[in-house]
DNA sequence: TATGAATGAGCATTCATTCAT
DNA sequence: CATGAATGAATGCTCATTCAT
């Protein structure tokens, strides 16, 4: 019975299985090195399929780089990061410049992706600006909440928002070349937020 | 007679010419295609030469990207940037800024290679590297005299430069991405700077 | 009961039903494309079975074509064209190359794969020799038998029966290249069987 | 001297000797087993190069099919068939026929790719349809010519011409089906000439 | 020097065939 | 029987690199 009834879902689960593995492979190798240097037979190697069995399930290497990032597109987690917006303005900057610095981390290989064939590829420039254009908004609209609640001073939040998410961008992409730095990341992360909270300018 | 002499003279001089035509020719195929789709062919025909000629002057396609890299390298230009010592704080902080965005704006096939190539080829990273590093101790420098005038507080100048030098970068790098903006380049900048000095927390 | 019963009789004739399915189809798509960009997906799909089906039937796609020539050879059919001997020989003549050009028309696709297998096939190609070698046969079976009865001079019935064979093939192979052509087909093969029979020389 | 006089001609002219003998060994390599079938591979091995020069002459597989047709084209050696207008009929309509024979067993495997790829590729189809069309063409003048002489009767030269095109060509082309034949070539093609000429119908 | 013909290894992709389900 | 996932050899084509001219 188990089995009569199991049968139907294992070729297919072996299928979907497979596809995420291959997805997750592809972004990894192609992270490796570079979408054009990457070839398919190394992918599939990797997945531990044989170079056919891709194109049963991607139609192109290209259309396999293409779902490898939708997949991998983190903007649901983005999306997460901002919740208790119950707590202290620098906290909860804070919490999400943490949890987005650990988002990248995670996605390391896609934002590689991102930024390598983002100039090639419509698709992959069309995630890259999604995650970017949301990353700012989310930003946006919570200083634009604390304006309100005379937390923060009137600005241009759009101004800040891109600036708190180039910072964060930047010193996860950055920090393998920044190594011997006095801080940690939390740290940085922390003075960072308190730079512009606070500004460095001295009230003379 | 005379062209006997001069030979030596109008060939080097010729080869020096083809070679940095050779030089910009790479950089800017590169960028557009980037590096492994670009053909030797292509570069060559852009540069007027016969693809075997690039040969004579580069011993491969990869040592002609790295050639092509560090002849674009624009650390000079960066280092030239800070200047003028003598002007408030604020000023210079903005005319850094935005010279450094206009050499960014001028540069940008060069950035868009070391974004692209600087995982795969150690020399081209090794400039990346170098290019952060440099453009964040220029601004280091700057600020530390300025605490140094008591015109800055007393801060982690590491952060701050990471933190301008990543804005501006980012600004550059995403400006097509948020053409909706209601700001242009620069009151973006100056707005930024504003956020850096005078921080966005309101005096309760 | 009944489908126990009936099932070994319904697989049966299911199994040749496909079979003979299956044997269009591979005429009309090699006709299509020729044998070798026609893939067996292709094939089996159009027959509304799926690609390994057809290896139940047939052990290989080359042994698919073979029997489906050996299905569409229309011997039976052309040796039924010569039936009533009764009437006079330009009747029967223009019978049989009417019939024959019907033939033809009808089993365009297998014409076109015998032409175009011919000499890849040693199976297809025995099958193109025996249709043009009966062809002829039959013809010179029938002109013997009219020399026989004074109708026909005697000559050499060989030369006419190729002839004759060869007129009627070639003006269905190529009637779209002539189609501005005054006369309609059927006033064609009489003409044609006029010549044959009349000749064109003047009496001089 | 001559070495230096030659050395510019040297390259060019092994191009274009190379060029030849690609198309030529295209040509029966095509017709030896199929467009299709016939590796690019093959065909430059065949010819003596490498795989990949082939494609510093043609783009493409299909073109080198199109360029190597479009050489082997005989309509010139056709149209010089038919010259000698002032011997009698007869001896004119053989030695055509004769000479066309020739030329299709010369050219017998531009003959066989004509009829196998006609229907797949363009440019070959049209090839096909202008032998034909001028083949036929040919032979109708001729014959017009002589009705004005009052050699042959008023007939539809068309139809004659078309006969006669059809029955040559389908002797050269399925000659080895009917090697027992009593009769060798140049007498077959003159019995099937007597035969338009003269007609198999008795004068009862 | 300068050219571009020539090479051949390497790649994406296809497809006949097999076989687990 | 029937399916279609899986394999992997084979193919057209590209391109960095070499080298005769």
């Amino acid at each position: 019975m188990k089995t009569v009834l199991e049968k139907p879902n294992s070729r297919k689960s072996q299928m979907e299985k497979r596809k995420l593995i291959l997805l997750d492979t592809a972004i990894s190798k192609f992270a490796e090195g570079g979408f054009a240097k990457t070839t398919v037979k190394d992918i599939a190697a990797s997945a531990g399929i044989s170079s056919g069995l891709m194109y049963h399930y991607f139609p192109s290497k290209e259309k396999l780089l293409e779902a490898a990032i939708e997949k991998h597109i983190f903007l649901p987690q983005m999306r997460r990061i901002l919740t208790d917006t119950k707590k202290p303005c620098r906290e909860v900057l804070i919490n999400i410049a943490v949890r987005f610095y650990d988002l990248l981390e995670q996605e390391k290989n896609s934002i590689r992706i991102l930024l390598q064939e983002g100039h090639s590829n419509t698709k992959v420039k069309k995630v890259w600006d999604s995650l970017s254009s949301e990353g700012s908004a989310i930003l946006q609209q919570f200083l634009s909440s604390r304006i309100a609640t005379g937390e923060l001073k009137t600005h241009n939040t759009e101004v800040t928002a891109r600036c708190l998410f180039s910072i964060i961008f930047m010193f996860n992409f950055t920090k393998d070349i920044f190594k011997s730095s006095s801080l940690n990341d939390n740290q940085f992360i922390e003075q960072s937020i308190d730079s512009i909270l606070n500004g460095i300018q001295s009230n003379k």
